[in-house]
RNA sequence: GCUGUUGUAGCUCAGGGGUAGAGCACGUCAUUGGUAAUGACGAGGUCGGUGGUUCAAUUCCACUCAACAGCACCA
């Protein structure tokens, strides 16, 4: 770029011609060329994948693209822009605030900030009015290549020792870039649009928040500021509806709503279920139980309460001891909850000689296990300290562990296609720093599992995206999270499965091979849901607590109009329970609108309504969840349909084939 | 755990140095009403906990617990 070479450059635009023009021609000037109004529109232009400043002459031939305001790609400008006209707001009104970062993220961008004085929500309505008025000077970002001494001395004038120690993490051969609007600059990689009045009016400062300098919290903590800021008033308002949208689903809220469950200051953490709540926990647990069985595991179940020795076998005592609930006994000895269940499966797995006839192995239990998570950690069903896994073991052979593999991503995709979740993301999280294991073996694990990420996302049909989480797994081994989107598009990390040569290795677990040697089996750890409660949780929010009919708790209400129709109501719900429907009565003295209201308010799925006219021709009026109407039906049609839509997915899988074959 | 905010009836919230108030929910009575709130009356709270200041604390202060938002953590 510092060399004005002068050969010229051969560019291929969007629509596939290719023109040439003389090298040091920049962007702006390309637009320009094209024609006067997408010069006034464009931002940036993008050469070979890259986007860059619309006033930095072209480095290049190659493939050239002009973005627009409106353009997708112009999004994370707006937003970066944003953030620096946050920051310039907030150090023309607190002068003495220190500036740190402030990067783009989802739907909008954050900057850091250190003050002594936290931000007020009254302060950020002062710094929103002070950035709009930055935008409306509409000053152009200028960039400026500067030698890394200049810039120092430049940051370190200004106090601003943050940008310093920032300057010193650039790699060498690096250039140094800084960026000013008006008076206001900041070291920057960029690239930012023309001027600040691109950003636009469609911002929000949304909230404010400590983090930590560089996320490590032993590091000082910042102010942060978070915004959102869209490319018009409209995808702004549509984000924000989202976010109502978001909160009315909360499952914390729908889980008091719908009587499934309490929280209690006596015990953080743990989860009171009610009734309704429980139900919809043993329909899920049932579910899961016959899935497992068809897929060959054998349901288990180990000790809730382990001598710490196994613990520091396992290695978690010496990882994980703070956040494990422990107890010492009259004759001082120590005892810890579980907080997983594979040193209890390994037990299992041990316990007598096991041939390679036997294996697979495949051990599974709904075990429950506390963990002391930290209190800021805490979030409804979502984060918990005492949860139930569905959790399992698998041990095979090394040539079986790929199969094994792929048996399980086919048991996880089916599960989740049952509950709606169609798209799946599948990361592999490779070697944290914390672990146990040598080099080799943790070669050898990530390999197997690249390779298996590989063929099952060919098999998907296009269901499986895949990605890598650098040094995200755990500590005896390298995973795949599989991540799921709901309804409303926010993504949850569900199932894991995880290959583990090291926990077999540490309890000494092995098998009698064909030629009557000791061998070491690998170890698969894997769990569907994740937990139970979590995966509850993250199902009402994604059906907004409309459960479908086979895992509501409450299946039908029976509401009687007039008292003149409770006995036809009480056989109506004694027909329904007898072809195993779970329905509940309702034989007030209150008025039917009033009742309908009370049932769609507890998110009923079906409200039978029953008056003289129904119990005369033996009919029932339903009303299902969601509509504003209803529909007049025998009473045999009703059983009918209703059992019919109550019949759990796997169940109603297997009878289709049955029929079929 | 860290930063910030919050904690008043079952729920949503108002109030404020002189021991509390609304709506909904709840109970009783009347009402038998055809698809999202029938009416009247009534009951319900040592204002998260502990300690301090004060003649007096739910209100002010300190500590503590819990929740919320974010960060850090998540075997």
């Amino acid at each position: 770029m510092a060399n004005p070479a002068q050969s010229p450059l051969s560019l291929e635009f969007p629509d596939g011609s290719v023109r040439e023009f003389d090298s040091g021609i920049t962007g702006a000037q390309i637009a320009e060329g094209i024609s006067k109004s997408l010069a006034k529109k464009s931002v940036a232009y993008v050469l070979n994948g890259e986007l860059t400043d619309l006033a930095e002459p072209i480095g290049s031939s190659g493939k050239i693209e002009i973005v627009t305001r409106t353009d997708d790609q112009a999004l994370e400008l707006i937003r970066h822009d944003c953030a620096h006209v946050l920051a310039e707001a907030v150090q023309e009104i607190w002068p003495d605030t220190k500036v740190t970062i402030g990067p783009v993220i989802e739907n909008g961008f954050y900057y850091d900030f250190d003050r002594d004085e936290p931000f007020t929500p009254e302060d950020l309505e002062a710094i929103e009015k002070k950035m709009r008025q930055i935008i409306a000077r509409n000053l152009p970002f200028e960039k400026r290549v500067v030698s890394r001494d200049e810039a120092r001395v430049l940051f370190e004038n200004m106090g601003e020792n943050y940008k310093v120690e920032l300057l010193d993490a650039i790699p060498e051969g690096e250039d140094v870039k800084l960026y000013s609007q008006g008076e206001w600059t900041d070291l920057c990689r960029g690239p930012h649009m023309p001027s600040t009045g691109q950003v636009g009016n469609a911002f929000k400062l949304m909230s404010v928040a400590g983090a930590y300098w560089r996320g490590d919290s032993d590091n000082q903590m910042l102010s942060r500021i978070y915004g959102t800021a869209w490319a018009d008033e409209k995808q702004l308002k549509q984000y924000l509806f989202m976010l109502e949208e978001a909160q009315k689903r909360d499952h914390r809220k729908l889980g008091r709503e719908m009587d499934l469950f309490h929280f209690q200051e006596e015990g953080p953490g743990v989860v009171f279920w009610h009734g309704k709540g429980w139900k919809v926990f043993q329909s899920l647990v049932n579910y899961m139980r016959r899935r497992v069985e068809e897929h060959g595991y054998e349901e288990v179940n180990a000790p809730q309460i382990l001598d710490k020795a196994l613990w520091e076998q396992s290695g978690h005592w010496g990882w994980y001891r703070e956040n494990m609930f422990t107890t010492v006994t009259e004759d001082d000895r120590q005892f810890a909850i579980k907080p997983m269940n594979c040193p209890g499966h390994v037990q299992i797995f041990k316990n007598g000689l096991r041939s390679y006839r036997e294996l697979p192995v495949r051990l599974a239990e709904f075990g429950a296990v506390h963990r002391y998570e930290p209190s800021g950690a805490l979030h409804g069903l979502l984060r918990v300290r005492g949860f139930t896994q569905d959790d399992a073991h698998v041990f095979c052979t090394e040539e079986q562990l790929e199969a094994e593999c792929l048996r399980i991503n086919d048991l996880m995709m089916s599960v989740y296609a049952d509950f709606g979740f169609e798209e799946v993301l599948v990361k592999l999280a490779t070697r944290p720093e914390k672990r146990v294991g040598t080099d080799a073996m943790w070669d050898h694990a990530e390999g197997i599992l690249r390779n298996v990420l590989e063929k099952m996302t060919a098999e998907s049909d296009g269901r499986i995206k895949t990605g890598i989480n650098e040094g995200e797994g755990t500590f005896y081994g390298p995973k795949f999270e599989y991540t799921l989107k709901d309804a409303i598009g926010r993504e949850w990390q569900m199932g894991t499965t995880q290959v583990d040569f090291a926990l077999p290795e540490r309890f000494s677990a092995f098998y009698i091979d064909a030629n009557s040697n000791k061998k070491q089996p690998v170890m698969v750890h894997r769990a569907i849901c994740g937990s139970i409660e979590r995966f509850i949780g993250i199902l009402i929010e994604n059906y907004a607590g409309h459960f479908p009919l086979w895992i509501a708790p409450i299946q039908a209400v029976i509401a009687t109009i007039t008292s003149e129709a409770d006995d036809y109501g009480e056989k109506v719900a004694e027909t329904l329970r007898e072809a195993g429907l779970r329905v509940d009565t309702d034989f007030r003295n209150e008025k039917i609108s009033y009742k309908v209201r009370e049932h769609s308010l507890a998110k009923v799925p079906a409200i039978i309504a029953i008056g003289a006219r129904e119990a005369e021709q033996g009919t029932v009026s339903i009303r299902r969840l969601g509509s504003k109407h209803q529909t007049s039906m025998t009473l045999e049609e009703a059983v009918t349909s209703l059992t019919e839509e109550a019949i759990a997915p796997d169940v109603r899988r297997k009878r289709d084939a049955k029929a079929a074959a």
